[in-house]
This record gives structure tokens, sequence and C-alpha cells, in this order.
DNA sequence: CTTGAAGCTCTAGTGACTAGAGGAATTACA
DNA sequence: TGTAATTCCTCTAGTCACTAGAGCTTCAAG
């Protein structure tokens, strides 16, 4: 049996986080010691390890709910659990191009600087003129 | 003179997001109609784009909020806001590098799955074992 | 002059935690 | 066995950057 201290030294997840998901549901309410304290088994320290691992690949807790849902069911077909990975993919595909955009623009702005005074900091001016961005973002302001 | 609405087409910026940023006090409340509704000047317009272009390129509220106190002294020199600037973009090269190794995870997790029901499906079991990671991420789980 | 869009304030909700108060249980060591 | 340190408990509230909705007022077009 392992205590809550336990079960976070063991999966990097923090005790108040451990405590947060039992009240969303993510994990099941363990069992308790005389004095009220969580005890937990081997297959509640996997599933926490699952669902840690599953967040840092950046799936949504409402994902992952749905991933251990179909889990609990391993005679159904899985293309569920794959489609749910495979838009998890393409988001984070998504979110790569668009902070490689961004690493673009920030360094031509942070390179270009030699101002000495905010009044001609290329920084501020960059930020404040939409016209200086070399790669269109948007197209905004069209004032 | 704009209403918030001609300022939300203008800048791209949600209407009830330009009255938190006042709330916030990102920017300064401005003139009133007879019956009480906000008329924006050219030059308000012109710091609502300042910061969704900023908020574009992922500064915090925060540091939009320094930039801003930065821009209305241009005699000082503009160091800090090269500060702001560059610390933003290694956080960003720190996003995508945190995301590549994420996409990596991914695609070997979703690609690899010729399993037809759940209980031997890749993903799952990709997700529950830690153990199968070819690029280790983090080492938690030792048990 | 009416009607419908756009504006107003206010409160509360989102996601995924995190922090802190105030107290009880457990564990380590003397 | 005593006690002190650590860990645990519940509960509330805060974080960030918005977003949604209720219920009302004002504005602009026809």
């Amino acid at each position: 049996m392992f205590s809550i201290g336990d079960l976070s030294r063991r999966t990097g997840v923090k005790v108040p986080t451990i405590r947060y998901y039992e009240q969303m549901g993510l994990v099941s309410a363990p069992e308790r010691s005389e004095g009220n304290q969580r005890r937990y088994s081997r297959q509640e320290l996997e599933r926490l390890a699952f669902i840690r691992h599953a967040r840092d690949l950046g799936f949504a807790v409402e994902d992952i709910r749905a991933l251990i849902e179909l889990s609990s069911h391993p005679e159904q077909p899985c293309g569920h659990a794959d489609k749910i990975a495979e838009e998890q993919l393409i988001s984070v595909r998504e979110k790569i191009a668009q902070l490689k955009r961004l690493e673009t623009e920030l360094e031509r702005i942070a390179s270009c600087c030699d101002g000495k005074t905010v009044g001609d900091c290329y920084v501020i001016r960059a930020l404040s003129d939409h016209a200086l961005c070399a790669d269109e973002h948007g197209e905004i302001c069209g004032y």
C-alpha cells in the first residue's frame, strides 16, 4: 500500500494534483487508513503513471478520461484511441508550426535593436508597427 | 472616434477582451458618449493593436504592461525591452524543443497500432507502459 | 418612430492546477 | 513510551487570460 506521498514521488505528480484528479474522477477514490489517509494499490499507481504520461504528451484531461474508459473495455475495437492520439499529433504539429513563425519574428525583433533609447528601440517599434512584420501573421489592423 | 465594436473589428481583439484589458489596466479607460458608451481615439486603437501583436507573439500580459510602461518613456535606455523580447524568444525555443519530442513519441505511438481491439492497442499500451518510450522523457516511475 | 444591433455592468465559468489555513495522523528517533 | 517532525486531511480561494450569459440601455438605419 502506498501513501499519497509515495505515489507522488513515484509518478512525479504532485500531491494536491492527485487529490484534484480524484475530485475530477480521473483516478478513483482509494481505500483509507484508520486515520482517514489515502492508501493506494499498485494498480492505482499504474493508472496515475498512465495519466502522468498522457499529460506529458499534452493530452487534455478529457482525452485521458476517454482513453481510460477505452482501456477498461479491452474487447472493443481501438479505432477511437488511435483517433485521439492522431488528433493530438495534429495539434502538436500545428503548435510547432505556429511557434516557429513566432520564433522567426522574435529573432528578427530581438536581434536588430541597435537603438540606445526606447524612442528608437526596434523591439518597441516592431511591436507598435505591424507593417514592419516580414511574415504577415494575421493581417489584422487595417487602419 | 471609434466604438468598442469598431476597435474590435480593426484589431481582431474581441469586445469582452477589450473591456477585460481596460479592467486590467492594459488600456486606459476611454472617453464615454452621452449614453455612457466607450469612444476611442486613434491612439487607443494603436495601443490595442500593439497589445494584440504582442499577445500573438506569446508575450504575457505582465510583459506587455512592462513594454507599454517602457514605451511611454522614450528617452530611457531600451535594454529592458530587449531583455523581455529575448526571454520570450528563449521560452518559445524551449516550447518548440519540447513539442518536437512529443511529436516524435506521438508519431511512434500513433503509427504502429495494428491491433484490432483495445486489449492489444499500441496507443493504450504505450501510454500504460512507460518503458516502451524510445526517448526517455523524465524517467519517472521507478516501480 | 420603431426595431434590431450593439453597447453597458455584473457575476460566474473555463482548464489544470497551486497555495494556504488550520488541524489530525503517522513515523522516526531518543 | 514520549515527543517532535513530517505527512496527511479538508476546505477555500487564487492563478492566467479570457469567455459566456443575464438583464438592461443606447444607438443607428430605414
